[in-house]
DNA sequence: TAGGCCATCTGGTCCT
DNA sequence: AGGACCAGATGGCCTA
């Protein structure tokens, strides 16, 4: 399962295969696990890495005495295992990357999982805020008030998830709120930072995209919007900066450094 | 070549 | 006892 389709790294293979590689090969960390494997194990050095606590040979062998074969084995077993559930993992962070508003597609650089889980939240945050907006709008419009009607109802062209507005024929500049207030050139980054602030120091997208540099944007479910009918309406506004908690994070404070240096 | 990202191995800890 | 989860370490691949 390599979820990495722009690498030619294999990130799943055969687990013998792998072991046997690893295990072959001389370089420093595969001496290092081989020779935990055995020695480390099978008499409890509790030397390894550094650490003074007990070795795992010990939670093994206390019943009865086992071979180093047996050790081999039994780390064959628990490294598939966690191998299994690290492909779990990714497996389930591809999901998330399927559901985000975020251009998919061969050509097109996959989100890191940094930035994957950071613009889920801001995702997350974005459409909660304008669930609320929609809260308030519906709220108006039954409480007696009519002056927001159906909010862009006038430009009509657009809708937010309503299947009953029928796009333009002409081509869409597909976004959302979530990629962009302003309906500049849609490309990825400018859509991407615009409408996320705090996305905004993930790396910039457009560093992530391979050739064609603009690919169209692909929205998730309904969100759709028309190059060259700016929308002020509330939801299509940024949330505003309150929900977007500022990364602080080292990694991501690097990667605002990178979005800044892509200006 | 440095840095980023990732897969894998490994030992420790907690839970069932 | 065994499995799940976690974090540290390490090496490989890729990009700027």
């Amino acid at each position: 399962m390599n979820s990495d389709s722009g690498s030619s790294r294999s990130s799943s293979p055969d687990v013998d295969d792998m072991y046997a590689r690893k295990s072959s090969s001389s370089s420093g960390q595969t001496e290092f696990t081989a020779k935990m494997s055995s020695e480390h194990l099978s008499r409890g050095a509790g030397a390894g890495l550094g650490r003074t606590s007990p070795d795992i040979g010990g939670k093994y062998k206390l019943k009865k005495q086992v071979t180093e074969e047996e050790i081999q084995q039994l780390r064959l077993k628990i490294n598939g295992r966690e191998r299994k559930r690290m492909h779990d993992l990714n497996l389930a962070m591809d999901g998330l990357r399927e559901v985000m508003p975020y251009a998919h597609g061969p050509s097109v650089r996959k989100l890191s999982k940094i930035a994957t889980l950071l613009l889920a939240r801001n995702y997350i945050l974005m459409l909660t805020s304008s669930l609320d907006e929609m809260k308030r709008l519906v709220g108006e419009i039954y409480g007696g008030g009519h002056h927001a009607a159906f909010h862009c109802g006038a430009a009509a062209s657009h809708g937010h998830g309503h299947a009953a507005h029928a796009p333009l024929p002409a081509a869409p500049a597909v976004h959302h709120a979530l990629l962009g207030g302003a309906l500049a050139p849609p490309t990825a980054s400018s859509a991407l930072s615009v409408a996320l602030p705090a996305l905004g120091s993930i790396r910039a997208p457009q560093s992530l995209m391979k050739t064609p540099p603009t690919p169209p944007l692909q929205v998730g479910t309904g969100f759709q919007h028309w190059a060259g009918l700016p929308c002020p309406c509330a939801i299509c506004q940024v949330p505003p900066p309150a929900a977007h908690v500022p990364i602080t994070s080292t990694g991501l404070s690097r990667l605002s450094a990178d979005k800044e240096a892509m200006k």
